[in-house]
DNA sequence: TCCTTTTGTCACATATATATGTCATTAACA
DNA sequence: TGTTAATGACATATATATGTGACAAAAGGA
């Protein structure tokens, strides 16, 4: 789906910490890592960067095996 | 801003054309291109696909001196 | 010239991303 | 035990992405 949750946790965030730091509110990070809705492109840049990586990276063809 | 025009053009699309490929109306992607606003991912992920390239290419900290 | 395609833009309608407030559950820790 | 932080989930409201229909201007080909 994504590999927001690993990123975020990898950096030891909350999601109420990573929403704060992207501008959004708790519930939109959390809807965003369960897949259930389709961010915008801003937030998934600002997501990208806050999390140190890139769009490839968090959102393009995940593997769902790992 | 975005390298969605270019990369159409070297397909030989138009927007119309890339349009119903991806499933939007021909309004979605003149204003996507022009940059008037912030696409869903869905879509980023379906131009990429359809344009034979990534995230990062189209959307990713775009050089706009080229 | 004329005809067609492409592009930019407008107004209006609809779907959905996002915000806000709240509650329940779980885990960690005193 | 009790308390706090983190997460998942719900209802409702608002902002905005996207659709639809239309028009004008520019470019290309007959």
């Amino acid at each position: 789906m994504n590999r927001v949750r690993e990123y975020r946790k990898n950096r030891g965030l909350s999601q109420f910490a990573l929403a704060e730091k992207v501008g959004v509110a708790r519930q939109t990070v959390n809807l965003i890592e369960n897949g259930k809705y389709n961010p915008s492109l801003k937030l998934c840049i600002s997501l990208a960067e806050e999390l140190g990586t890139d769009l490839n990276t968090l959102f393009w063809k995940v593997d769902e095996t790992k």
